[in-house]
DNA sequence: GCAAGGTC
């Protein structure tokens, strides 16, 4: 009998083939250049047994939903009717076509998309294709985590049915986010443009990850912006010793109750000597980093390398489809005890730079790496899968490649180790205490050249019980200081604890908001010349006052408050970002409506995530969580379109200066 | 001119 193979992409379509067929299979090119059919024969067991086999793929979802040709007008029929208005489908021609084609031959069709959700919802667009070239083809799906050759050869004998559930999750998220997506873009837009200037001929777009992502740059703002510094005070205690100066802290940190901090330091004073209460030495530990995920390797590029988001994953993209590294979409930390991680790490032996450490862990070295939390059931960690020579590479290529590579040697490393010190010493009634540590073995820390254990002091030897005089002890003040505006690395962390987006998606939606003027990059300069100044109204507004638009020029200037970023201490050169005025505007906008919703929050994306789950967990339905969203959705539409001034004021006041109640 | 999700 014939059978019709289909996979996600055009890689494990070639991975599950060459298992399949055990390397001596036939490929025809089709009118796509990214794919190819491979034929050969398999056996897949009961009760099918020996087959004639065509592999294919498909690139991604097949399909994409939109509204009929009456809805493309923005203003007519209202943008309120696309709540209700009818969706059609369209397909990739030339794929679904192949598809239907080889059906036709075909008695069994097998779904081997990623085993996710949006995996198993591409898994029923492709039924729906091959459909239409054989309505009677049976249908079965192929369960497997990674392409492993025994494990695809499992997968291949135990085949299981597509699962409807997850199938209807993810297409009532697709209908729910056209449908709000398009609606409230054409409101906002069609409402503000009125108001002219900058917003003229802009296109606002609301969706439901590009504004939560943008309420998380607007609500670090104001918390920098309003940050009140509060005064604090404490006691800093050295001692030197053997030469060594050693500095205490104080157990309560700091007060912010001045007169009290001078009591409790006059009372260290009057005791004259400190006693030593504890010491103690115990092994210690810096844990190796977990397998590499794709939120880890955009905050890594991001900080360490200073890539943005986007960036960092073309360029991951590139090396994986020249087979260089593993497929760089992955939310997955560990690794399948199934994988020959050790010929992984033998193919890096003959690097000039990490060729040493990882014959090292050739020799021995190798530990397994550790286990993170986090599955996605598709795809293993991101690992380097061939060696390549600087030479080969672009220099960002290059940079990229080599932090994949040290950061996975790093994992089948061992964990550095050291011997700390804990101190304890009282002092009147107050108690001080220090650490130091001695590392003894660097371990993965000699190819991971990104952390360092450069805590690391040598203390001089205490014993309990020993009394000396403090050769400083001085009382202190300081005050609290504001946070940092975002980095992309904390901005991809809130996404990624938010459930805003996904490994695939968060560094678009962090440029689309730049695209959008929404919001715009400021460097974090290392001049430590700002001192509260920035509080103030006068240049405490956000940064583009959109005197004129595309990119790069009028939208997009120096950021909020006067170049207060923070923190010249850390990471200077850093990108962080700020809100234009606009931004600030259309979040404080929908934000003042006072809505039991607020479109800006994340946890609106958070609910659609829950219904989704109830969804494939059979708690609900599809038609029922339409049913209530679209309701939902619409009232907010129609209440905004009530308050629509409320709106428009916020722009008045943000983007053209204009001062409440001053005309 | 609009979304988010796959992928090339």
């Amino acid at each position: 009998m014939r059978v019709l193979c289909v996979a996600e992409k055009p890689s494990i379509s070639k991975a599950v083939a060459g298992h399949l067929s055990g390397g001596s299979f036939s490929t025809h090119n089709t009118r796509n250049k990214f794919i190819k059919n491979y034929s050969f024969d398999f056996d897949f067991g009961q009760p099918w047994g020996s087959s004639s086999v065509t592999m294919t793929c498909v690139t991604g979802h097949l399909t994409n939903v939109e509204f009929t040709n009456e809805y493309n007008n923005w203003s007519h029929p209202p943008p309120e009717s696309l709540f209700t208005a009818p969706i059609v489908k369209n397909d990739k021609k030339d794929i679904a076509k192949n598809i239907a084609d080889q059906a036709k031959y075909a008695r069994l069709l097998v779904i081997w998309t990623d085993c996710d959700r949006e995996g198993e919802h591409i898994g029923q667009e492709i039924v729906d294709a091959a459909k239409v070239g054989n309505a009677a083809i049976q249908v079965k799906r192929a369960r497997f985590s990674n392409v492993e050759r025994a494990h695809v050869l499992s997968a291949a004998r135990r085949l299981v049915e597509l699962d409807e559930k997850q199938v209807n999750a993810v297409s009532a998220r697709i209908e729910l986010d056209l449908r709000i997506g398009y609606a409230f873009t054409r409101f906002i837009t069609n409402n503000l443009k009125h108001l002219g200037g900058p917003l003229a001929d802009l296109v606002l777009s609301y969706g439901s990850c590009q504004f939560p992502t943008l309420g998380f740059v607007v609500d670090r703002y104001f918390r920098v912006k309003n940050f009140v510094p509060e005064p604090f005070w404490g006691i800093s205690l050295t001692h030197n010793k053997e030469g060594k100066q050693v500095r205490f802290s104080w157990a309560r940190n700091r007060l912010f109750d001045r007169m009290t901090t001078v009591l409790l330091y006059e009372r260290c004073l009057d005791a004259k000597k400190a006693k030593v209460t504890k010491v103690q030495e115990k092994p210690t530990r810096k844990f190796k980093p977990l397998p590499l995920t794709t939120v880890e390797l955009q905050k890594a590029a991001t900080r360490l390398l200073r890539m943005s988001g986007q960036q960092a994953m073309t360029i991951a993209e590139g090396l994986y489809n020249k087979g260089f590294i593993s497929y760089p979409r992955t939310e997955t930390d560990r690794f399948d005890k199934g994988m020959n991680l050790r010929a992984l790490v033998q193919k890096q032996t003959t690097d000039q730079r990490w060729g040493p450490f990882a014959q090292g862990l050739v020799n021995g070295g190798f530990q397994q790496p550790r286990e993170g939390k986090h599955d996605d059931k598709a795809h293993p960690p991101i690992h380097p899968i061939a060696h390549v020579a600087p030479s080969a590479l672009t220099y960002d290529e290059g940079r990229l490649y080599e932090y994949v590579t040290r950061r996975f040697l790093a994992c089948c490393s061992e964990d550095a180790k050291g011997m700390a010190t804990d101190i304890e010493l009282q002092f009147g009634d107050e108690f001080f205490s220090t650490r130091g540590v001695i590392v003894l073995e660097r371990n993965y820390l000699d190819v991971y050249v990104y952390e360092n254990w450069n805590n690391t002091t040598e203390l001089p030897k205490f014993t309990v019980g020993e009394q000396f005089e403090p050769t400083e002890a001085m009382m202190t003040e300081g005050k609290t200081s504001a946070p940092n505006y975002l980095t992309e690395a904390d901005l991809i962390a809130l996404m990624d604890a938010n459930g805003i987006g996904t490994d695939a998606t968060m560094a678009e939606h962090i440029q689309k908001i730049q695209d959008r003027e929404y919001v715009a990059t400021i460097t974090r300069g290392n001049d430590a010349a700002e001192q509260g100044g920035d509080d103030e109204e006068a240049n405490g507004a956000p940064a583009a006052r959109g005197g004129g638009r595309g990119r790069g020029r009028g939208g997009r200037g120096r950021g909020a408050g006067g170049g207060s970023a923070r923190g010249g201490g850390r990471g200077s050169g850093l990108k962080v970002f700020v809100p234009t005025q606009l931004g600030v505007a259309l979040i404080l906008g929908f934000d003042r409506m006072s809505f039991e919703m607020s479109l800006g929050k994340p946890f609106l994306r958070k609910e659609m995530e829950l219904q989704m789950k109830a969804i494939g967990e059979g708690s609900t339905t599809r038609r029922a969580v339409l049913d209530r969203s679209i309701a939902q959705y619409k009232q907010v539409f129609l209440q905004s379109q009530e308050q629509v001034g409320v709106l428009k004021q916020a722009c008045r006041e943000f983007v053209f200066g204009q001062r409440p109640g001053g005309a």
